[in-house]
DNA sequence: GCTATTATCGCAATTCATTCGCAATAAGGA
DNA sequence: TCCTTATTGCGAATGAATTGCGATAATAGC
């Protein structure tokens, strides 16, 4: 299986652009985290390895790996997008609680059928989806 | 059926807040749309009514609407929120078109096992849901 | 109904995420 | 190595959402 810088730069190649330092910083970055991110947060995970990358040019990559397929947008939450990357892991769907933001991941094969009806039903050519169950967790639900 | 007027009146009441003609201004244009909107379309509409509301009380009705059940949040897309009213309407899932934007509601009953399911595994008091598939519909996917 | 209290309103200013303009830099082809 | 131009970093601009504040008006108590 390919590296997902390996996967960054066919991309990047297919694509005419230009292979750039500070693109793969924001690749890496993006790995080295296992769980939903922020800009903010590879902001100061790269700074804080004395990487002198910009914010606009964080902002610039983010588009590119959504288009390649390496990340996807996990949530709208605090006035802005988190993320998380996607290649190498199986799907995954979100179970969040509405108190403390706790969310855990877990999958759910059914969904596939789901994605299959639907697409059949409506003429589309489904490509994905994104599901989140929310409540309260065991901790939270005790005060209701 | 309790009108969404009665059920926005008994909210407040419940929460020792006040009943203004503002405030029922907003709750009327939200059923009036029959569709997604944001902040702004309501404000739009609600002016074009001659009702002299400010934008500022329209936001600061957005979560009195959310905390009743009357509305729930339905994506962020360009930049800001997008809501829908679920009061008096069965729950329904979005299938998105991801070239032209399109939206199609469906439902689909198994989405409760689901959450049923998950519910238990992990200790939580479950909710509710938001199920978005998407993919290119009839018109785009020929494009591909 | 009248008055006092204070929640709510409208407005303008503020905050904060994200985008953009532009000059300097550097990637990649010739 | 040179040339073209995509990309960068910076700071300014944008735009959604929130907030401070004085004015207004909704309720509770009389």
């Amino acid at each position: 299986m390919k590296s997902e810088i390996e996967v960054f730069r066919e991309f990047i190649l297919n694509k005419g652009l230009r292979k750039t330092p500070e693109r793969e910083q924001v690749v890496r970055a993006v790995f080295a985290i296992h769980d939903h991110f922020d800009v903010d947060e590879l902001y100061v995970l790269l700074r804080g390895q004395n990487e002198k990358i910009s914010k606009a040019t964080i902002y610039r990559t983010i588009p590119l790996l959504l288009e390649s397929g390496l990340i996807q947008e996990a949530y709208f939450e605090d006035g802005h997008l988190h993320y998380e990357h996607i290649y190498g892991h199986e799907h995954h769907c979100h179970l969040r609680c509405l108190d403390c933001g706790k969310v855990v991941e877990f999958t759910e094969e059914i969904v596939k059928d789901v994605e299959k009806k639907v697409g059949e039903i409506y003429d589309f050519l489904v490509t994905g989806h994104k599901l989140e169950v929310y409540g309260h967790c065991g901790k939270c639900k005790v005060h209701k």
